[in-house]
DNA sequence: GCTGTATTTATGCAAGCGTATAAATACAGC
DNA sequence: GCTGTATTTATACGCTTGCATAAATACAGC
């Protein structure tokens, strides 16, 4: 009924930020969906109803896409992690509770984060600006991190000089990634929580502190 | 020299077990260069001086290759660590601990063992073929990892109940995947040894023991 | 040495890929 | 309403890919 003879497709107009951000919801639809390999152009662009064409007026190349797709996820997971900082008490040892419990729960940990993120982990292998891009990713996570223990330390009545707090920010930040990693590739294998609790204990042995102000056993 | 006139490219017949495992190392010289999408056929056949054809006879698709190279990669790793215990002391806490620091140092700890299996990770999750030869590839490495626990907590005269254990299994291997991730992505950032040293020291303290035998502050 | 067969090469095809380019069209500004 | 331009579509090119098939060849068994 709408008038589709044969002719050509009708269209409208769009800023060019919510094309960009159209694109790049597609590119992660079909990451989802079929892994990188299933993002080409041409699904990419039946997926947001859009000619592959149009895709090249606002990346340069598919490999901008990818990269901003990547981005994107990255941004929405460390976005998320902090809207629980927001929510959280203001005792410092809840709030790195918080954080770790956000982290390994829904929805940063979902087998499409980890899909995605794989296959690029993969690239930055052959591809230096990827791997710059990651690094900074990742230093920022850690940093962010060290932070929330350093005053977790603190408030626990701890010492929290740097050569410490890194340390335990390394291990702690391997802590959370080896928990996602296992929770997004066998989540059914733990009981709801279950992955968050045992971040929670880890760290708390790591740090020999009590993230929990009041009763509840671990 | 060789006659090399034109003519049909001469060739010797190899058994089937040695053009097998020459294409799986040629495939993995391709993903260690290129990645995993560096690693097509023609050039996998390049590299192990074959041609394409070669390859479908010996696997029916290039899918089937992929997945050789990639048990072999993980079995290898397997039995790199396996070695590691064959050395290691007769102490349960030795041999933890030696069975943690060989999955945190060289060989296992390599760029491009990562690359390898992250482009696997990205796959598996279109596949459930290859998402159940990874669980098992992954509950196998647990497995180990928690017998191997299970007896340092006995040798430390601590007890190892099964639902304790299975928690430790759990974060302990999440340590090492962590730590290993670390390595593999940025292993110029840390000090040599320093994953290791970080990951022992984290696991003493979710274990509740020691590690070390003898002497040596951690 | 001859012969049969398992192994290997050579050739080619059909499909899908990313990308380039030109034509069409929606919409803002006057 | 008309016009100019930014946006979008349409089309097609060249390349690479995985895979199929037929011919050639090395080698084992006699």
């Amino acid at each position: 009924m709408t008038e589709q003879t044969a002719t050509r497709k009708s269209f409208r107009r769009e800023g060019e930020d919510k094309r960009r951000e159209d694109l790049i919801a597609a590119t992660l639809a079909c990451v989802a969906e079929r892994g990188l390999a299933g993002a080409t152009v041409r699904e990419i662009a039946l997926r947001a109803d859009v000619t592959p064409g149009l895709i090249r007026y606002y990346f340069p190349t598919k490999d901008d896409l990818i990269g901003a797709a990547y981005r994107a996820v990255m941004d929405r997971m460390t976005v998320q992690a902090g809207a629980a900082l927001e929510n959280a008490p203001d005792d410092a040892r809840a709030r790195l509770s918080a954080f770790v419990t956000a982290n390994l729960g829904q929805p940063i940990m979902d087998p499409n984060n980890l899909s995605l993120w794989a296959g690029f982990i993969a690239l930055v292998h052959a591809d230096p600006i990827m791997a710059a891009a990651h690094r900074d990713g990742y230093l920022g996570f850690r940093d962010e991190l060290e932070i929330l223990i350093r005053e977790a330390l603190l408030a626990a009545g701890r010492p929290a000089e740097p050569h410490h707090t890194r340390r335990h920010a390394i291990a702690i930040n391997a802590i959370i990634d080896g928990l996602w990693l296992e929770g997004c590739l066998a989540g059914d294998m733990f009981a709801e929580g279950e992955l968050a609790e045992t971040g929670v204990s880890a760290i708390e042995a790591v740090l020999g502190i009590s993230l929990q102000i009041e009763g509840g056993a671990v």
